[in-house]
This record gives C-alpha cells, structure tokens and sequence, in this order.
DNA sequence: TATGAATGAGCATTCATTCAT
DNA sequence: AATGAATGAATGCTCATTCAT
C-alpha cells in the first residue's frame, strides 16, 4: 500500500521550509533547484506541489496572512479609542514582529504591479477588501460611538491607503525614514480634526 | 577623423526609439537584442550607450518626467484654488495623457521594490522629494492665502501618499476601479473640513 | 528513482569522448558546444560534469597519465643498464605511441607557462617530482650497483629536464629537427664519461 | 605636405608604449582597444602598424632580443673561464635584469606551442640557432684553449637546452624553487668532470 | 593618415522542464 | 510517489574588424 500523505499537509511544509529562502532572495535570482534542496526534495517533486516559482511565494503568503489576520484581530480588541484602532491596524507597516510577513508583502506587491496573474489579481483583491472592510468598519464604529464627525467616512478609503503609501516610498526612497513617526503624525492631525469635540 | 556623433542625442534617441517596447513588455522579458533591433542598431552599439537594460528605462524616464514636471507647472498655475491645484497635481495617477509615464512608473516601483541599486535609489528619492516639497509648498501656499486652516500642513505628507497608495492598489487589484472618483472623493471631504469657513 | 548513472565513469567517458577534438584543436577554439556534441551530450550534461573546458583537458591527462605510468613502468624493467633505462625513460619525448599524450602535454605546457591555476599547478608539480623521483632513483641505483660514477647524482635534475628542453625547443623551432637522435647523443656522450671504466 | 613620419619608429614607438600591458597581462586578455588606449593612438591606428596583437609581441621582443644580446655580448667577454661563460650565458633564466624579456619568453614560448605561426616559428629558429651556435662557439673555444675534454662538443646541445628545461619547470610548478642554484650545481657538477686536470 | 563609432558573429552559461527509473 | 540526470533554448556580453569622416 503507498505511502499515506496529506498532499496539502506537505504542500505547506514545503512552502515553510522554503520560507527563509524565498525571504531572504530576490524572487527572480531564486531556482526551482534550490528552493527543492531547501525542502529537501528533488526537483521532480516540487513539480508535484507547484507549477511555478510564484505558487510557493503565493502559499507562503496565504499562511503567514492567516497568521497575521488571527494576531491583529486579538490586537485590536485590546484598545477602545478608534484612533488607536487604526494605529494598531496598520503596524504593520512598521513594527518588528511582521517584519517577514511585510519583506513578502513588498515582494508581492512588486510582483503585482508587472507581472501579475489573473489568480493572483483576485487573491490580492480579496485579501485587501478583507482588510478594507475591517477598516471602514472600525471608523463607522466610531462614528456609531459618537467618536467621529460622520464624515469620516468619506475619507475611509483616502487614510487607508496611506500606510500602503508611506510603505512604498519607505522602502523605494529614503525620503521617508520613520514610518511609525510619520504615519501617527497624520493619523494624530487628522483625528484632532475629525473627533468630535 | 571618426564619425561624430553627439553621443548624449544618440543616447535620447535610442532610448525614444525603444520606448514603445520599454512600455509594453515587462522588464525581463526585454533583450538586449530586441531593444537593439527596435532602435535600428547592433547589440554593440547599445552597450556603447547603456550597460544595462535598466539604465535605458532610466533614460526614458528621466526624458518623461522632465516633460511631465514641466507641463504639470503649466497646469497648476492655470487653477487658482488649493483645492484645486492639489488635483490636477495628483491627475498624474488618473488622467489619459500620462499614461505612458505611469506606465513607467509601475515598472519603476516594481523595480525599486525588490532590486533598487543605489543610484535608482537617489534618484527616486530626489525625483520624490521635489515633488513632495512642491506638493507641501501648495499647501503653505494656501494657509498662507486664508484658505485652509494651518493644521493642514501636518497632514501633508499622508495626502500626498494617497495617490501613490491608491495607483499601487489600482494597478495589482480591482478593489478602486475608478481612480479618480475614489481620490476626489478623499480630497473633497477632506478639503471641506480643512478649509477656513 | 532517478536514472542511476555512475558520475565518475561518465566523466570519463565524456573525456575520451572528447579526446581526439581536445588533441586536434587549440584549446581556446575549442567551444563547449563542440565539446558536448563531440560526447554526444547536451551543453547542460556538460555543465553537469565539468565546470570549464580546462577541466575535461585535465581530466583527459589525467587518465592519460595514468596509462603511461603504468607502461613505462613495464619498459624500463625490461632493460638492465642504467643508461638504457634512462633512454627509456626519456622516450616519451619522441617515441610514436606517446604521440597523443605528448600533444596533451604541449597544450598543459602552454596553458601552465601563462594562465596556471593553483590546482593545475599543483597537478603539475605532483607529476614532475613523481616522475624525477623515479629517475633519480634510477641514477641512484646505477651508482649503487657501480656502474656510475657517485657525482652522478648532482647531475640528475640537469639530465632530467633534458629532454623536456629538447621537446619544447623541437616543438617551437625548427633547430632540433631528429629529437631522438639529438638526445641520443647527448645521453650516450654523457654516459661514456659518466660510467665507470 | 603630409606630416612625415618614420613609420617604423612609431611602429616602435606604440610597441613599447604598449610594453607593460603586454607584459603584466596574458595574451589573450588583452584587447586591441586596450593596446590602442596604451598606446595614445586610435584603433585603426593600431592596425596601420600591426595586424594583429601576436605582431605586437613579436615587435617589443625583438627589440628586447636586440639590447639583450648587446649586452650578454659584454658580460661574456668580461670573464675568461669557459666555466663562467657558460653560467653567464644561462643567467638570463634566473637574473633580475632580465626579468622582464623573460616574461615576454614565456608567453613567447606558451605561444609558440599551441599557434606558432610560420614567421613565428621561423624567428624562434633564427633567435634559438642565433644563440646557440654562440653558446658551441664557446664551448669550442674551451676545448681548443685546453680547458674542456674534446668530447664536450657533442654535450652541448644537451647541456644549452638545460636552462631553458630548468625554467620552463620553474614557472609551471613548485618543483625548481631556486633555478640559479640548481643550474650553477649542474654546470659546476658537469665541468667537474669534463675539465681537463 | 588617423580615428573611434558601429557592428554582429560567436561564446559561455543558466535553468525550467521532462521523463526514465 | 519521488527523483535528479539530461537537455537545449535563450540571452548577456565581448571584441576584432571595418569604414565613413
């Protein structure tokens, strides 16, 4: 009788195993070669799993992000004020610990902007309404609590990309340097403006 | 004596030459050969004037954005509101006539995200920097003029990343598909609170 | 399981495949595709097997050596006096069954006097005082056994290089037109006062 | 009027503005436009005076060839013994003065025995037979002063070839470290035995 | 006579993919 | 199911040589 393995199971540990590479390398320098003797396969094998470089880095992401999905949700509920909501909601364009998570992330969003796949589009879209809607959420709780000028609203969209904005010119430039100080500052401004006095 | 040649023009020119194919194809799938055969000389002759095929997307950008800045200046005089001036500059993310450049610019950020040498770097961070300090001296401009209230220029830095935040959006999801409705909203709620009443 | 291949025996196979090409063509008009269809192998198996051309030259001499060895060992037990055993020994230098290692040989000459790398230094080195050990125990031996005078043995590594100066020479010039002879001669005079009366 | 110029003294000229390059890199690195740089002239220029880079070689070693010869002519007719004549003779292979035209020697002799041309070939025999038909001169000479064993004559082809045996295994491995010492031990080893008591 | 811009043949090397075992 | 040996298309890059000026 064959071997009994999750396929799935095993997808994944591959992808973990791998991690560390596809991290740490510029996606285009990385081989098929080597990320299959870093998991420990032969090449063959890893034709089993992926049909490209691309789907590992895709897996890998889909697993960190439900990891970080999981741990910013936990994070949120800790704090009342919705300013501080919204902090919270985007370290993660700077803090330590998504450190990993944020180096797949510039690599994705790379890959996205030139080369980007059909499958790929919508796992991004999906991904990013996700969080959207999360975040629009927080500001109509807001609003809903008597926290914020019901306008704010309107300006859901504009203030969540910023963090997207501020993470490209941070790691494109080095016109902006710190991040954190840069994105509270906005965050602060504005919501002297748009709390309710 | 050789043949003279202005060899700056001949640069230029080779660069125009190949920038309908710089456009549209991604980065590596360009050779070296294609690129020779699209300016009409030999492989040779193109590493006499570029060492790489990222220094003639350099030129071409550079060539663009020189007539880019230029004409937005034209533009930005035109409008006397602040309000005002703020969009036309960030059409650039939206409108039909910088479609090349920001076709450009996608690659250019895909670039500088995962493999930015040095020299890409400065030269991202200066192109960034005057014109974010064009951006943030309209916004002096108008708390100086009585229009917005001074709080606003702390917010500068967020607003001006909102254009870039939502191109990279737009451009790898279809989570904003109408751009320019999406960024006029943001300005237009966000200028009704800021303005001085 | 993957095709089950001996490497060791490969490469060697793919030397001699590659031996007559190697023997008949100067080095650098050598191409690696030549060398890979001369072996019947792809350009990549090559790759796989050698990491420059160099290195299947070195592999060639190498196995060539090692025959020799082998039979000059066989010849110069066949003969008793010393003076005939260095004749064998030097018959290398013009018999015709060493033609092709002798071309070998000429190449490895070439190659070592102006772009020798540690490794094939070090062959080289290896080699040469094996051989000359050989020879100047024959020497040693003719002394011991009285047939040679003892200040034989200072004249060793001038005798021994010989005929490597009478090889270059023959193969640059047209001077030394009969090797055999020329070194015949030499050897003969020099025994006549050498050995003891 | 034309400028005038001697065409074989600039001929010269770029030959030993070129010296150095040719004599600190290996041949085959070497480029043309390289050696047109060295030389302060232009590319075509170079080949208006030489037609390949092997002419180059062959240009500044004659001249070398020339003033050593010049100068050996001296040192030999300082000393008297047949002896020292001879260890004169040979100091070219190991002597700090001749340090550079031996380089050019050994990319000569690397040369000479892969591609050697017919001129090639033919100056080496004219160079070698020039020099050697000396170096019998001299050794005549011993026998008619009285000096040398009449026999000696029919050694010296072996013994004229020995330097250059020496310094070919000098400068292809570890195996001579002190060539000087080495030769001057088998001369002196040889003359021993073939001076007359 | 001198030049150096233009050229493209020619080569080494990489690596995704296949498939026999 | 797993493997890794074999492959060759694809491409960057060099440099001797030419020739218009």
């Amino acid at each position: 009788m064959a071997r009994v393995v999750d396929k799935n199971q095993k997808k994944r540990d591959i992808a973990l195993a791998c991690k560390d590479m596809v991290l740490s390398n510029c996606i285009d320098t990385l081989t098929i070669a080597a990320l299959a003797k870093a998991a420990n396969i032969g090449k063959g094998t890893f034709y089993e799993y992926f049909n490209s470089k691309e789907e590992i880095v895709f897996e890998i992401v889909t697993i960190m992000l439900h990891q970080h999905h999981h741990k910013l949700k936990e994070q949120i509920e800790k704090v009342q004020a919705t300013r501080e909501k919204i902090k919270v909601f985007s370290e993660f364009f700077y803090n330590k610990e998504d450190h990993e998570l944020r180096e797949l992330y510039k690599k994705f969003t790379s890959i996205s902007l030139i080369k980007s796949t059909p499958e790929m589009q919508e796992f991004l879209t999906n991904t990013l309404l996700s969080y959207y809607n999360w975040f629009e959420a927080i500001i109509q709780e807001g609003i809903y609590k008597g926290e914020l000028r019901k306008e704010s609203v309107k300006l859901a969209k504009g203030v969540f990309v910023v963090g997207k904005g501020m993470f490209v010119i941070h790691n494109t430039t080095t016109a902006i340097q710190d991040l954190e100080y840069e994105f509270n500052l906005f965050i602060n401004s504005l919501f002297d403006i748009l709390e309710v006095q």
